[in-house]
DNA sequence: CTTGGTGCAAACATTTTGCAGCACA
DNA sequence: TGTGCTGCAAAATGTTTGCACCAAG
């Protein structure tokens, strides 16, 4: 069973982000002790610079397009298997075929926009949404643990 | 790329339900050119006793667990797509390892409610959820095609 | 007859894992 | 000299599909 909980940024968080990701990756992994590599520096790297909602496969050519250093496919998943259990990165399994995946380190809660024609995914803000969910949970005297969005929409393409 | 919108009953749809849903899912099928077929009917009745969400696995012991006759996976599976293209049921990817369903037919929008540590899903009615949707997207021009929440809870079983 | 349904087994695609060699402390 | 990392290829897994046979109009 693969279920994350999102855990992004909410209203009321104390959260100051003053180091870079990298240096966050660093210590989590030495936290762990594990190393801070080639390959999960650029794995990481490459993530930052696509800036959206991407697949495993894609982050793999965009690594190995970029670079002449080569990063295997195995190395991919479990670099990202390392970032969703650090909380910088989250799994979201929308899509059946592959799972796609997005930075969430720092950044506020939002909801997903995912084009049902083309499987493009973009990350919109929705801070309405915490107080929603929360309301909802309050009803039931339950304690989200996360939650996530995912509005779809049709291009046309 | 797998990826369906759900369309659950909304307020302001002139949706009446008068016909049980087994002749809803036969008509379906003959427009379509398809047949009624017992393995369907024994799908889609068993889809209804478990009133629940559940996997293809799930369905197909229950359905094969109650009576002598035998269903095979690959008419389970079969099935699901075509009630799934019918907007009977819905497809619920949150999962990477097995994709969950839910019988969507004249139910009003919904939460989801996913333990993740059981990874057991129960639906919850969140009707305020598409004004928050609708209030999203209009803000952004966008028509939105459906929606899906997914709320986590931790039960620490 | 003709169209579509079913079961079985093989095929698929993504993700995971076992293993041998490497690199760095 | 050990611990962890990497790449490769094989395994694992849920789902889909090709095919031969069956059933119904």
């Amino acid at each position: 069973m693969e279920l994350r909980p999102s855990r992004p940024i909410e209203d009321g968080d104390a959260i100051e982000i003053v180091e870079p990701l990298c240096a966050v990756f660093r210590r989590m992994l030495k936290d762990d002790g594990q190393k801070y590599t080639p390959s999960r520096a650029w794995i990481l790297d490459t993530i930052i610079e696509l800036d959206s909602v991407f697949t495993a496969e894609a982050l793999l050519s965009e690594v190995n397009g970029t670079r002449t250093e080569r990063v295997s496919k195995a190395t991919v998943y479990r670099t990202l298997e390392l970032l969703d259990q650090y909380g910088i990165i989250e799994r979201l399994p929308f899509d059946r075929e592959q799972s796609h995946y997005q930075l969430v380190y720092g950044k506020r809660a939002d909801a997903l926009l995912i084009d049902v024609d083309t499987g493009e995914a973009e990350t919109i803000e929705a801070p309405e949404l915490i107080e929603l969910r929360d309301k909802i949970c309050a009803a039931r005297g339950i304690t989200p643990e996360g939650h996530r969005l995912q509005i779809y929409v049709r291009s046309g393409a």
